[in-house]
DNA sequence: AACTCTAGCAACCGCTGTCCC
DNA sequence: AGGGACAGCGGTTGCTAGAGT
């Protein structure tokens, strides 16, 4: 675009002589940044960048606010439940980054697209093949997405256990993600309320009145930010931010991992694979896999533990008081 | 200890869409 | 209707820390 470009090129000329900083920013600009938008709020970022007296671009200003500034936003390892949602959407959407993050509560777009890029494009090229080919869907959706639940799912049990001697109720994540759009906390604005998990999830266990169950414990104020995995969010941490709740949470992630299962017998059964499927079960050989359409792969390659890194680890034995 | 390689992430870039005058 | 300003999106780049040699 033209216009873009001339203001691209004048952008330019103020960086070449010197009244435009680009690159890393400082902990000064950062306080400007921050100060300013307390007192005057968003937008309009490039008559803000001038008055707060910013030597950035509106664009820089916006950006640096959106994806680190803001005070909701998540930072830290991305968790099982929200790996998993982020490969359910853009199995749905692709590369719609916004819109995936719209639905990863205080997760960036750019963080997201961080992940994809770093985390699952690295398997694909492990497992030799592009991201986008069926082949490596069949990967994500029947191996690497029931591995997930069943992690969730044993994380939650652990919890659960947790819950019953430190109290029920604290299912800040799990209560967040399934209030309507009447909570405030987090309202997905396009999506109907099960659009949280895999439809096909709720559709095969059949009940759908998890989503709406009125008996959503209160956010306690004691439980706030007091899991959170990710210790440099500092003040930042919010209720509802807290990854793994208790019985809850549990009870959608049986649900989840029940439906895995159950869509996964039926992928099988539908091919005249009439032997039982076990959640959690590996596939070692590619000559295991040929009904996942996936036995041109070295599967054994696809180390599906390595998607959680160390730190996950380490947080969910925190969590889990172990 | 020094160097190289690599993963992860912050920031930038180019472009399109939308709003407003 | 047309153009300017701005917001927002997706792709790409470059820096940095840590691992490996």
């Amino acid at each position: 675009m033209d216009m873009a470009h001339e203001r691209d090129a004048s952008s330019e000329e103020e960086v070449m002589a010197g009244e435009l900083r680009r690159g890393p920013w400082t902990v000064e600009e950062d306080l400007l940044l921050v100060n300013y938008v307390a007192s005057h709020g968003e937008g309009r970022w490039n008559s803000l960048a001038r008055s707060a007296g910013l030597k950035r671009t509106g664009k820089s200003c916006r950006l640096r606010w959106l994806n680190y500034l803001r005070p909701d936003l998540r930072r830290g390892n991305i968790t099982p439940q929200e790996q998993l949602l982020i490969l359910e959407l853009h199995s749905r959407w692709g590369n719609r980054w916004s819109k995936i993050a719209q639905h990863l509560p205080g997760r960036t777009d750019n963080e997201i697209k961080n992940y994809w890029r770093t985390r699952v494009q690295k398997h694909a090229k492990q497992l030799k093949c592009d991201v986008n080919s069926q082949q490596f869907k069949d990967v994500m959706r029947y191996l690497w997405m029931p591995r997930l639940v069943e992690r969730i799912q044993a994380a939650a049990a652990n919890a659960t256990g947790a819950g019953q001697q430190t109290g029920a109720g604290d299912t800040p994540l799990s209560s967040s993600w399934q209030h309507g759009a009447d909570d405030g906390l987090y309202a997905s604005p396009e999506l109907p309320t099960d659009a949280c998990w895999p439809a096909e999830y709720y559709t095969a266990a059949g009940d759908h009145q998890l989503l709406n169950n009125p008996a959503v414990p209160e956010l306690s104020s004691t439980t706030a930010g007091s899991s959170s995995p990710s210790s440099d969010s500092g003040a930042g941490a919010q209720p509802w931010l807290a990854p793994v709740g208790g019985a809850e949470w549990f009870t959608i992630a049986c649900d989840a991992s029940s439906a895995a299962v159950a869509m996964h017998d039926t992928v099988l059964a539908g091919q005249q694979q009439q032997q039982p499927c076990l959640l959690g079960e590996t596939w070692t050989t590619s000559s295991e896999l040929p009904e996942l359409g996936v036995a041109d792969f070295e599967i054994g390659s696809f180390d599906v533990e390595s998607i959680w890194s160390m730190d996950d680890n380490l947080w969910y034995t925190q969590t889990q008081g172990v």
